[in-house]
DNA sequence: TTGAAAGCGCTAACAT
DNA sequence: ATGTTAGCGCTTTCAA
């Protein structure tokens, strides 16, 4: 038992001023820092603080005008990969910059995600990072505005982070990649080792994420002068699972393909493991691509070519992009560039289907 | 343009109030939900919050003794797999129980944890949680304790998740998972194939979640009457770029060993990519063995066979019993059950080194 | 059912 | 250099 004071009889800073035998803005001008003040005053003041083990309450200073910032990302589950590492950008910057940080999982739920951005403009928090792709839909297009609307109005900020624009006009800070072009490398790379059916495998149908990617991947075929089969592109979900049971399913249905570029890392996984699980090489009887470069890409075997997308930076530039953001300025609206990583899951593959 | 009010011209309670013909009380009582208002106020109160898109100040409400509670969550790095699982069971738990979430990567540094913990102490926060396994020294013990009492002393309460707990006394939950055991029961199994010379790869030396499935091997050797080499035990960190460096160097080394059992499942991957690389078969030449079962584990080949951790339900009982926790009542302290989950890296080895 | 007034814990302008 | 006095935006007695 070391505990001090009586159990959570917080001391304020008029505790202190009495126990120091000054004023409470005394002790809010030794504590604040910079304000000239004599020595013995600060001793005395500070030895009240050390003897009560007082620290200032942060709301009350939050409104009375000093207070530390606060800054807020959303996204659908910490747990994936990609979702991770940007939020690890998130977070690093905000500390740099002094911010606090608030987290929020929707779990794909819009409405946890309208209620959160509720709290935060409550919260005053300086900015709320929405984080990753989503369905584009007019739905959306409307709710989002009215949020990016509702937060400018109390001097926050909306920031979409690997999320798409707005209609122009709306206050928000844009940090994207760019999902079509990777996929149009990826896939142009694929293209180049002589295969002509590839599968396009994963991803949520109405996901901006996935249709960015499909995008590139159909042209990419377009640039060669080909058109890609539309029984050839598969749709699910972005996790491991979705991956092993479409691969799974392809194979069952006897799908011919030589190729494979999943719209993700996860994806691809999954759908390496339903490959081994039929006894296919990879490459040699089938080649496999991803998307994200995770960590992990490097232990699959063979190693995963994919993607490279930033993530970390991206989480980083959506933040300092955010704060620095001056009302009145144009809303700012970043494309950050991808790169392929050649691995070997990808080899040569027959020009004759 | 759609904005409403003028930016960042947040309005108050009282503009609202002015705007309804009422006072300031009445739109609290309205806003605040049970009071007994007439119908014909609220609505001309609704009104009047609707035109002005007003919210409360959610600083000011807490001072005022209404207000959000809160509760944040400490740990080295988000990116980490078995850290992100706990990180949405803990952010998972708070949301429902209507807490608001804050989150601080230490990247390590314990002078961040410290900082952070002040800060969480001036906000007033429910609970601070700390996840993950450290460095158990008497410098640990001390400061940690001090964290809180000193948490303690403003009615908040620290947990420790995922990590050693103090000593007793101490005003702390502390939720574990049994690192020894599940060790133990692994090691077991690749002994019962007829292992007998066991590497046991990566690890800070120092971490007490190296140590406490350290202590597992060793335990699981003894209770078959073997004492393992001490030359088998190889520290680095738990990464995959860890166990791949690790994993060469053993080989380069010579080091003569036919089963691999790793800190972690991040370090295994790295292994079995330098096995790999050396044109070794898993598990037909070296059995590997992970721990955590983060989901990738199913799709390194061959499947790893690895020990599972309930994570997720970690961080969530973090917060459930922290939160439940009623000060003068005893301090809490769980240990949850790991369970090995048999996959393909385990074969039998020859019983004659 | 509603309003006036006090107060939450802090900072800052305004005196001295 | 330090104390006094107003607030900050909200909730909550206390009266009416």
């Amino acid at each position: 038992m070391t505990r001090k004071s009586g159990d959570a009889s917080r001391s304020t800073i008029r505790d202190v001023a009495a126990r120091a035998g000054v004023s409470a803005s005394t002790v809010s001008r030794v504590l604040g820092g910079v304000y000239p003040v004599s020595a013995a005053t600060r001793g005395s003041v500070m030895r009240a603080v050390r003897e009560l083990d007082y620290v200032a309450d942060a709301r009350a200073k939050a409104i009375a005008g000093a207070g530390t910032p606060t800054l807020a990302f959303v996204l659908e589950d910490i747990t994936g990969p990609s979702f991770a590492h940007m939020a690890h950008g998130v977070e690093r910057e905000a500390t740099r910059l002094g911010h606090l940080c608030l987290v929020c999982s929707t779990e794909g739920d819009v409405r946890n995600e309208l209620e959160f951005v509720e709290m935060m403009r409550s919260q005053r928090a300086a900015a709320v990072i929405l984080v990753g792709g989503t369905a584009d839909t007019p739905a959306y297009r409307e709710r989002t505005q009215r949020m990016a609307d509702s937060l400018a109005s109390v001097g926050s900020r909306l920031v979409l982070c690997g999320r798409p624009p707005l209609d122009p006009g709306a206050p928000v800070t844009v940090i994207e990649y760019d999902n079509e072009g990777g996929a149009h490398t990826l896939v142009t790379h694929v293209l180049a080792q002589g295969h002509r059916r590839v599968l396009f495998l994963g991803g949520r149908a109405d996901h901006t994420t996935a249709l960015g990617r499909e995008r590139g991947y159909l042209a990419a075929h377009r640039a060669r002068g080909l058109t890609p089969d539309p029984s050839l592109v598969l749709h699910g979900d972005f996790t491991r699972d979705a991956g092993h049971r479409l691969m799974h399913q392809a194979l069952v249905d006897g799908l011919e393909f030589s190729a494979v570029v999943a719209a993700t890392d996860m994806v691809a996984a999954g759908a390496l493991t339903a490959l081994h699980e039929a006894g296919l090489k990879v490459p040699d009887d089938v080649s496999l691509a991803g998307y994200d470069d995770i960590p992990f890409a490097r232990d699959l075997h063979p190693a995963l070519t994919t993607v490279h997308v930033p993530y970390e930076e991206l989480g980083r530039l959506a933040v300092r992009t955010a704060l620095e953001h001056t009302p009145g300025t144009p809303d700012e609206h970043l494309l950050l560039g991808t790169h392929v990583v050649v691995r070997d899951s990808v080899g040569p593959g027959a020009v004759t289907a």
